[in-house]
DNA sequence: GATAAGCGCAACTTCACGGTTGCGTGTGCT
DNA sequence: AGCACACGCAACCGTGAAGTTGCGCTTATC
């Protein structure tokens, strides 16, 4: 599998619902689509196709048993999305340091 | 403005063309719409775009200075979303952590 | 064996988003 | 005054994403 490229993780996290699901299943441990659609607004198949989207950022992972796919979560591409984010802030604090130096100078 | 909510945040980071652009800012500390443009294939429309979409999610702040805009990084909405990423983590691992001593016991 | 649960696949609709183009306006330079 | 630059606004287009519905398959339960 590839190795979640950060675009498809910020893509996963971009939908409010799918961040739900998310949410859901830090504190739940596992779940089954027709279970996550009973306390959504929405279809079984809807909440089967953001599963589907988790599952290309490989944020959960998927395991049939018997009639039931039963979904968890999978943290570490988390990592990389806040990662990429401190890496940004990071950036922005060293500069905004030297030219604090600078100033103060 | 309203507190920038973290759902603005993430869809602002969706989109790989802003996340090149928050990148860019972030050493280079102020920046405006046609400079950009001129260093990514899309229109200065499209780039004046999602600038307003990264102030929209207050991730930049937008300045007039005569016949140009500056746009200079915010990066405080980017602890928001770090913050979201986190409590999700933490709260995994802390079941994590039951799990394991349940296991032990 | 029949019925129901749970799922996947596929077609279709809707709509927001990224992009372009065209135009008008303010600002600066000569 | 005249020209060029940088911008904002608005209209428009194409595509992909979110959602629904319908259907068929497998797996359990009676």
């Amino acid at each position: 599998m590839a190795p979640a490229p950060v675009d498809a993780v910020f893509n996963a996290l971009a939908d409010p619902t799918r961040r739900h699901v998310l949410q859901a299943l830090a504190s739940r441990d596992s779940v089954t689509a027709t279970g996550l659609a009973a306390e959504l607004p929405i279809s079984r198949q809807a909440v089967s196709k953001h599963l589907a989207a988790l599952s290309g950022a490989d944020l959960v992972s998927s395991d049939r048993v018997g009639r039931e796919t039963i979904y968890s979560l999978r943290p570490e591409p988390l990592g990389d999305a806040a990662k990429w984010i401190e890496s940004v802030g990071a950036e922005w604090d060293q500069r905004l340091g030297k030219l604090k130096r600078s100033l103060e100078r």
